[in-house]
Formats: C-alpha cells, structure tokens, sequence
DNA sequence: CAATGTTTACCAATTA
DNA sequence: TAATTGGTAAACATTG
C-alpha cells in the first residue's frame, strides 16, 4: 500500500481508486480505522485533485464503502461520541491490489461469496481466496498485514485459529495463542496497538473480572443472557449475531459487542464487522464455522434457558449460559 | 438539517 | 464477448 505524501500528485488524479484511497487512509490510521470524515480528510490533505468536486466523490467514496465486502464498519463507543461509524479494512482483505496497481483489483474481495465451495471459511468465518491465488507479490503494507493475518487464519497452510472456547458445547477449550487481530489477546497486549472494545449498547456496566464479551449459542432466535444480557439479535432473521456452537443459523449482521475491559476512557476497541453478509451463503452448521470473526473467550455453559423470541416458530432451546464470561488472555 | 450510510442503476474500461 | 470492476448519479433511510 502505498505512502503517498502531501500533494504527491499536484492536481492529477492520482492512479488509485477510491477503494485503495480508502484502505490508504484506514491504514495511515494507528487505530486501523477511521471515521468518514477522516478518510475525506487524509484523501484531500494528500491529493489536491480531490479537494474539488467533492460532493461527487465523496458520493462515490461512500457507495464504495457500503457496497464493498473489504470495508467493514465499526460502531462508536459510548466514550468516543460522533456522527457515523469507524471504517476498517476487512481483515482478509489484505492483497486485494495486484502488481503495484491500485486502480483495478485482481478480484473483488467478498467476505461471503456466495457458493464458492473452493473458498475456505476459516475458524472465524471470514471468508479466505484459495492458496493459489495468494502467492502473487502483493504490495507494501497491506501485504504485510495480510500475510499477517493470513498466518494465522487461514486453515490448513497456516495455523488455525483456534475454535473458541466452549465447554458445554463440545468444543475443546485451548489456550488462545494466536495474533487474530480480532483476538483479545491482541487487543490488550500492550504491543498491539487496538481497537477498543465495544460496549453492547445499553448494556451495565459489567461485573469486575467479567469481560461479558458476547458470544450467542443458540439455534433459534434471540438469546438471553441471565446476567449480562449480552446478546444482540440480527434485526432481521432475529437470530444472534455472533455464533460458538453448532447452530443452524448466524445473523446477517455483526454487531458491536462485550462490555469494557478498563474503564479508561482509552479503552482500546476490537473491530467487529457489522456489515451484513448473505445468510444464503451460509455454509451448514458447524461449530468452527460461524459467521463473522469470533473472538476467542472462555465461555463457561450450563443448562438453563435460552428462549426463541415470542411468535418464533423455532424451538425453544434449553441452554442457559452462565453469567460469567471470562476472556482467556493469554 | 447536514452528515452518514445503503441501495440501485447505468456506463466505460478491463479481463477472462 | 460475457463477466467483472470501478466510477458516477441519485434516491432514500438513518442519525447526531
């Protein structure tokens, strides 16, 4: 990914398009991510051409936003009030530019293609290209970090990341080991510089030692959690948005979630997708494969109540989780 | 009300 | 040549 520096290009247009201006300024960023208005900050502060016309551009800038897989959204905390949402780069979406060029990617990126069976769904769900399209020199920055992110997630060449803890579920816990950007681990090392975790909106404060980072396991409709009341529901399947065990279905929409682990007003942020994804495109229920990244917590699970919204046809489901989740930090 | 976000439609250029 | 990608316009919804 290119650096370009104040006014690399005069008033030409410079040779990127806007997805790569974008993914420019999201990567200039220390968080990684930026609100709108930032990223038409970084673009007109660099690039004169764009510092008219740019209620065209910034039309066009934001159509790009919402209609490409590789941008993801990123609700404001509580603590950080603003108009609009925090824009981040999807986390597979690191080689999308081939050969240096930046105004046409090799392949547009889609966190959900529908039935692409080559495609591999890694443990987080994020949607990962075949090996053999990842072997061309990608460039610069965002290749760093794809490959970063590659090295991690995807299956199979690479270490996977580990299935997410959870004991009544079947799934083994393990140590979480792994860099996922998504990870905890990574968002509160101190070396990782993070994103903050997003507090579920309306939610309590959570209990001392609780992070309450949400995780849904259910098969049916909304959840709830006997303490926390952490899960959110897709607004339109009504189905929970994030997923450990074997579900049959996962939410269109990834929605911001957990409770503060400080309660600094520097709480660092985990980038959580909530853009939607095709729930046509969802593959068959499995523990490893749910839709969005999951974040690796402990989760503890016990019997008890987990009930359909009112009206839903869907079966009750009788599993109560805890009301104590606690993140595995190292 | 303005900024932000989503969606649809159309067209041109490029690629397979 | 069909499919894909990028750019633009526009309508509309949402939000602070």
């Amino acid at each position: 990914m290119p650096r370009p520096g104040k006014d690399s290009y005069g008033n030409e247009k410079p040779p990127y398009s806007y997805i790569s201006l974008t993914a420019m300024a999201i990567q200039s960023s220390g968080e990684k991510m930026l609100p709108l208005s930032d990223i038409y900050k970084f673009i007109m502060d660099r690039f004169p051409f764009y510092r008219q016309n740019t209620q065209r551009w910034q039309n066009s800038l934001r159509h790009n936003l919402s209609f490409n897989d590789c941008f993801i959204k990123i609700p404001r905390r509580p603590d950080q009030p603003g108009k609009g949402s925090f824009w981040a780069l999807h986390p597979m979406c690191g080689d999308m530019f081939e050969n240096g060029s930046f105004l046409r990617r090799r392949k547009r990126f889609k966190s959900m293609p529908r039935q692409q069976k080559s495609h591999v769904v890694a443990a987080d769900g994020i949607q990962v290209k075949p090996m053999s399209h990842m072997d061309a020199p990608p460039s610069a920055l965002l290749h760093e970090q794809a490959k970063m992110r590659l090295s991690q997630m995807a299956p199979g060449t690479h270490a996977p990341l580990p299935p997410p803890h959870c004991g009544l579920l079947g799934v083994p816990a393990q140590p979480v080991t792994t860099k996922h950007p998504f990870n905890i681990e990574n968002i509160i090392a101190p070396e990782c510089k993070p994103a903050s975790i997003l507090p579920h909106p309306g939610l309590a404060p959570t209990l001392p030692g609780h992070c309450g980072y949400t995780v849904c396991v259910t098969s049916t409709g909304a959840c709830t959690w006997p303490v926390h009341g952490l899960c959110s529901t897709d607004s339109i399947t009504g189905l929970p948005s994030m997923v450990l065990g074997p579900v049959a279905h996962v939410s269109r929409d990834f929605i911001s979630q957990g409770v503060p682990l400080k309660t600094s007003g520097n709480a660092p942020a985990i980038p959580v997708p909530i853009k939607p994804s095709p729930l046509s495109a969802l593959p068959p229920p499995a523990v490893s494969q749910a839709s969005g990244p999951v974040v690796p917590v402990a989760v503890s699970l016990a019997p008890g109540s987990l009930t359909p919204p009112s009206g839903s046809s869907s079966p009750a489901v009788p599993i109560t989780v805890a009301p104590t989740l606690a993140i595995a930090t190292r």
